[in-house]
DNA sequence: CTGAAAGCGCTTACAG
DNA sequence: CTGAAAGCGCTTACAG
C-alpha cells in the first residue's frame, strides 16, 4: 500500500494525497475527506524513508549509546531521554557498546548510516581515551554527552562534577568523625578516575593520612569478597563507593563479619539508585541527578533542532542523601 | 557527500561505486581500490533510507515496546535483546508506552511508519485488554512477545507460565511449614492476574484456608507501608510477592517492626533481580529466566528473516532461588 | 568490466 | 483547488 494506491482508490493524484497527509497547500474539503477515508480504511502510513529521501526530512531518530542498560544509572537516563524526546516527536535507537574501540566505532557508523539526527553518549566511558570516537561522530552530526566533558565543535555536555561530588562525600565522612577513609571503585573509566581524584584531593585537604584506594570486581559479590579481604579491625572507618552496587556489597560483607554500620564503619554509595533504598541499613548515597541531566539533554536536543541553538556546557548540582549508613 | 560525489571524485559512474560498496558484480581490482580510497577518505556511508527505498532492503531495525525500562526486569530483557539482535545485524528502536490505549496505538504506528522489520512487546501489559494493539500490529509485520501469550497470526510468544511459577512458590512455603499465606502485587496486569490465579490455585490444592491477596502501591515504600497496615501477629507466616521490589519493601517493614525473617515470616520475591541480592536477609526469589526468553526471541527473529520460519510458542522453565528469606 | 537509465515512494515548485 | 513532472540517493537489470 503506497501513495499511488491511495491516489487511485480515491480517484485523485498523488500530489493531492500528499497534501492531505501533510496538511499543506489547498485541498477541497470534499476531496480531503474522500482521501482521508481511503487512508484510514487501509491503515496507510507514508514511509519515512521515502519522505526522508524526498525532502531530507529528518527521520526523527536519536541514537543513544550507553555502556550497559542493566545498570540502574543508565536505565534511568535512557528512560528519561526516551520519554522526553518522545514528547518532542523523536524515537530513540539504543546501542550498548562493548569495550573495544573498533566495536564502538562501528556502532557509531551504523547509527550515522541510519540517518539519526543526533547521537547522545551516556556515561564517562566515552571520555578520556575513547574521545576520538566522539570527535569523529561530531563531524557528521550534533553530539550530546551525559555525564562527561569532552571539548569539541558540535559537542554538547551535561554533567555533574564527579570530582566535587566525591570530595563532598569524603568531607561528610570527616565531619562525622571519620579519619580513616577508603575509596572503592570497579571499572577503570574517566568517571572513576575523576571520583578517585576527588577522594584524594579531599583526603589531602582534610589532612587525613590513613587512606586506601581499592579496586573491586564489578559486582555486588565481588565487592563483598574484596571488602572481606580488605577489612582489619581499626583499619578504616569510612568507605566511599563509586556506585551503589559496590556499597551494597560492602554492607553485605560488613553484616557477615559482624561490623556495625555506621557504628564502626560509615558507608556512602553513589547514584542514589533503587539499590540504596533496598539495603538494610538503608544506604546513604550521592544523588548526582541523572534525571535532571537527561531532561536537560532532551530539551537541549529539541532546542538545537527547532531554534538552531543549544547549550554546550551544563553542570548539574548534586546532593548527598543521608539514610542509615552515615 | 553522496554516491554522486564519490563517483565524481573517483572518476567512475555511480553504478560502479554501488558495486564496490555492495561487493556485488564485477569490478576491476584497480578501480575498486581507487573507489575504496575515496570512500574511506571522505568517511562515506550510503544512506539506509535510499537503499531501503531502492531495493526494499530492510532497515535492519527492530522496534521494542516495553512498559518501563527502569524496572530491572525490562532492563535485562532489553539489554539481552539489543546485544543479541546486534549480533544479527539489527539495531533496536526502544519505545516505552504509557497507559492509554491511544498512546500505545500511536507508538506502534510510529514504529511501523519508520519501517521496522518487526516489533517485540515485552511484558504482559500488552496481553489481555490491550491485545487489540498487538493484533493490529501483526497485520503489518511479524510480532514477537516476551512474557505473555497472545493467540494470532504472525504472533510469536516466548514466556514463562506465571501461574505455575507462583503455584510452586506457594508450595515451597507450604513445605517449610507455612500455613497462612499472603500474596502481594502492585499493578493490575495480565501477568499479575496470572500470578494471583496461581496463588489461589495452590492455596486451594494445599487446603490452606488462611489466605490474603493484597494490592500495594507500585514501589518499595508503598509496599512497606501496606505491609505495616496488613501485619498482625500470627496473621500470616508466608508472603509471596509479584516482584522483588515489593518483597524488599516487606523486608524493610518487617525489620522496622521487629518481625524475624524467616523465623516468623517467610518472604519470596519474583524476577530474581539485583534487588534480591541487595537486601538483608538476601531475598529468595523466583528466577523466571527473562534472559533465556530474550535470547530465544532474538534468535527467533533472526530465523524468521533468514530462514523464513519461526517458533510460535516457546515456554521457558523457572526455578525458585533459595537465599535467606525462606 | 563499466555506464546509462529506470525505478523505489515520497514532496514540492510550477502551470493551469 | 489539482495534476504532471522533477528530484531525493540509492540499486540493478540491460546493453555494450
Amino acid at each position: 500500500m503506497n501513495i499511488y494506491d491511495i491516489a487511485r482508490l480515491a480517484g485523485v493524484s498523488i500530489a493531492t494525497v500528499s497534501r492531505v497527509i501533510n496538511g499543506k497547500g489547498y485541498v477541497n474539503k470534499n476531496t480531503r475527506e474522500k482521501v482521508l477515508k481511503v487512508i484510514t480504511r487501509h491503515n496507510y502510513t507514508p514511509k519515512k524513508s521515502a519522505q526522508n529521501l524526498s525532502t531530507g526530512a529528518s527521520l526523527k531518530l536519536i541514537g543513544i549509546v550507553c555502556y550497559n542498560i542493566e545498570d540502574p544509572y543508565y536505565a534511568k537516563a535512557v528512560a528519561v531521554l526516551q520519554r522526553d524526546l518522545n514528547r518532542f516527536g523523536y524515537d530513540i535507537i539504543l546501542s550498548c557498546t562493548g569495550e573495544s574501540r573498533k566495536q564502538r566505532q562501528s556502532c557509531i557508523d551504523m547509527l550515522i548510516s541510519k540517518n539519526v539526527d543526533a547521537i547522545v553518549f551516556i556515561g564517562s566511558v566515552f571520555a578520556g581515551k575513547s574521545e576520538q570516537v566522539i570527535l569523529n561522530a561530531a563531524r557528521h552530526l550534533p553530539v550530546f554527552i551525559i555525564n562527561a566533558k569532552v571539548e569539541g565543535k558540535n559537542i554538547h555536555c551535561a554533567y555533574c562534577d564527579e570530582s566535587d561530588t566525591v570530595y563532598e562525600c569524603a568531607r561528610a565522612l570527616f565531619e562525622r568523625g571519620r579519619r580513616k577513609l577508603a575509596f572503592f571503585y570497579d571499572v577503570e573509566t574517566y568517571g572513576s578516575s575523576k571520583k578517585r581524584e576527588g577522594f584524594l584531593r579531599a583526603v589531602k585537604d582534610l589532612g587525613i593520612s590513613e587512606k586506601y584506594v581499592m579496586k573491586c570486581p564489578p559486582d555486588l559479590e565481588g565487592a563483598c569478597r574484596e571488602f572481606e579481604q580488605f577489612w582489619e579491625e581499626g583499619k578504616a572507618d569510612g568507605a566511599m563507593c563509586s556506585n551503589d552496587e559496590l556499597a551494597a556489597g560492602i554492607l553485605k560483607a560488613a553484616r557477615k563479619m559482624g561490623i556495625s554500620v555506621p557504628g564502626q564503619l560509615s558507608v556512602i554509595g553513589y547514584n542514589n539508585s533503587l539499590i540504596a533504598r533496598c539495603t538494610s541499613p538503608a544506604l546513604s548515597s550521592l544523588e548526582n541527578n541523572v534525571e535532571k541531566l537527561a531532561e536537560f539533554t532532551a530539551k537541549n536536543i529539541s532546542d538545537y533542532f527547532s531554534e538552531n541553538q543549544a547549550v554546550l556546557d551544563f553542570k548539574a548540582d548534586f546532593k548527598l542523601i543521608i539514610r542509615e549508613t552515615l
